[in-house]
DNA sequence: AAACATTCATACCTTTACTGGATTGTTAAG
DNA sequence: CTTAACAATCCAGTAAAGGTATGAATGTTT
């Protein structure tokens, strides 16, 4: 096969029609460059010129390699480029993993302030539960994750990025609580959820909600009615919509959620405020070599 | 700049993920294989795998070299192979240089005896008076003339293609020529047309018939009464149409005559048949190094 | 736990290939 | 016939590439 500098040998010549010219646009002396064109003719097994001591022209064969020439020598000088600026973290691509209601607040900030920042760089969304997005940080398939605090695995590292809190989701004007009924937003202790139907966190998918809610519940000494399992906060909000019970769901939630629900703060006396923590992590892989994702960390860092 | 080598080692690496397994698939040995990744790695001024002496991964450089280097690798490749087939006739294009008669008579032959068994092979086609080919196959601008036989320009040669005789064209049922009317297709002596209106060639343009025309006149003792100029056939035929007058074409444009002009041998006695001769010759440059011309020259040698 | 196996990196040597300078050969112009 | 121009050839000197032997790091097996 052919050389690089031979074609560009090849092209100089081309375009100068004159190797002493050629030669000095590519720094060097005519009889190397002779002897190149000569080697890349012997290698491609016909003439690429047709040349008498007075001038030189291409042949038919030398008429057809040189725009192909120039597109193996231009697409040579454009991977060179793209390579540097990957490396260095002006472009390429970064895969976020991000759960349900990450989706919903933290993600949409974040790719807001990365897109402007690092114009160039591609973000590639997969929306997982906390610990598929866990096992694809460890594997290098998720390079950044939005995430509920849960174990790390070695190698992870992680940082908090939001903290949010939960609030009582009930249907609108519902005779739910009775007389205990309280004005929209007003604070209402956990108590008074007390054996009401409660629309639980699946223990599977949504299992850091599902011990948190047990948790509140246990320690407002209340008891947790469960008459409905979902994972996603949205399944749930329907629920309630629907009147059929009440559930507990992320501060941040309440801005997409459908009408006929109102929200109430839960009333923090009693240590409760301590324990009412929603934590969204964002975790990476202490080892990530990928230059895109570096700058976004320092991105987030810094500001 | 990386240099050919260097990719496809870095390729044979990426796919392997394995540096000895690369090197025997590149017929080497590993060390030198190490070396040329690290080279590569140096001139793109980053690291392409992340390797411990385990385990040999892509970085997001590497990832996003691994297509690009297999593309440039493939497009060499590819090069290569057009330009050994353009090199040997295989593929190419043929510029055909060709008078208004000949491309309604000869080139249409030619040109579907080649396409057939030149696949591959692109015809460019330039319409050009007999003189401006043979200045084009000087100059290397046209590959194959077909021409009439004028004067040849050092280095071109030339063979006859085809032997075509002059015809008259009369208006149907014209009174013209008074009781001196033969049935259509009967030879009729060139006598008959003597002092009658006569469609002739331009000097220029088609100088070799309006010669040829003048010869035949004189040849015949007959007078040329000249009534109108035009360079091209299918206009002499139109004004004889018209009923305007008479003229001489060749026998070959009678395929496309309009209706209503009616076309008779000339009578050969008198030495007129010598004469009477339109040859169409193929001329081309006999240094052309175009190897689909010399292979098209070869076909049309041959059968 | 220690010996072993695997695998990438390094050191050193040999061979190959490329470069620059001087020279030659050929062709067109004066 | 001489000269100028230009590509090809010859001849060292040097840079690069490949091979063998060896080392270092990390799992794996006994």
């Amino acid at each position: 096969m052919f050389s690089l500098p031979q074609l560009e040998a090849f092209v100089a010549v081309a375009e100068e029609l004159h190797f002493g010219a050629a030669a000095v646009r590519l720094n060097m002396t005519q009889p190397p460059l002779s002897r190149q064109i000569q080697m890349l003719e012997k290698k491609l097994g016909t003439q690429l010129f047709g040349r008498t001591s007075r001038k030189v022209e291409l042949t038919a064969a030398g008429a057809t390699l040189l725009p192909r020439a120039r597109q193996i020598l231009d697409m040579c000088i454009k991977t060179d480029l793209d390579v540097r600026r990957v490396s260095s973290g002006e472009a390429g691509a970064i895969t976020v993993g991000y759960t349900a209601i990450a989706g919903q607040s933290a993600l949409p900030l974040m790719l807001r302030h990365a897109a402007e920042s690092m114009p160039g760089v591609s973000f590639v969304l997969r929306e997982l539960v906390s610990t598929d997005q866990m096992d694809g940080l460890v594997k290098g398939s998720v390079d950044i994750g939005l995430l509920r605090p849960i174990v790390a695995r070695p190698g992870v590292v992680s940082r908090p990025l939001m903290k949010d809190r939960l609030v009582v989701a009930l249907p609108e004007g519902s005779s739910l609580l009775g007389n205990m009924a309280a004005p929209q937003g007003a604070p209402l202790p956990l108590g008074s959820l007390d054996r009401l139907p409660l629309l639980m966190y699946s223990t599977k998918e949504a299992r850091y909600f599902h011990d948190l809610v047990l948790r509140l519940f246990a320690s407002a000494g209340a008891h947790a009615n469960i008459t409905q399992y979902a994972s996603q906060v949205p399944a749930l909000l329907a629920f309630v919509q629907a009147g059929l019970g009440v559930t507990l769901v992320p501060a941040s939630a309440m801005a997409f959620a459908p009408a006929g629900v109102e929200f109430h703060e839960i009333d923090g006396r009693h240590g409760i405020q301590e324990l009412n923590r929603v934590d969204l992590e964002l975790a990476w892989n202490e080892e990530t070599a990928n230059p895109a994702v570096l700058r976004l960390l320092d991105l987030i860092e810094s500001p």
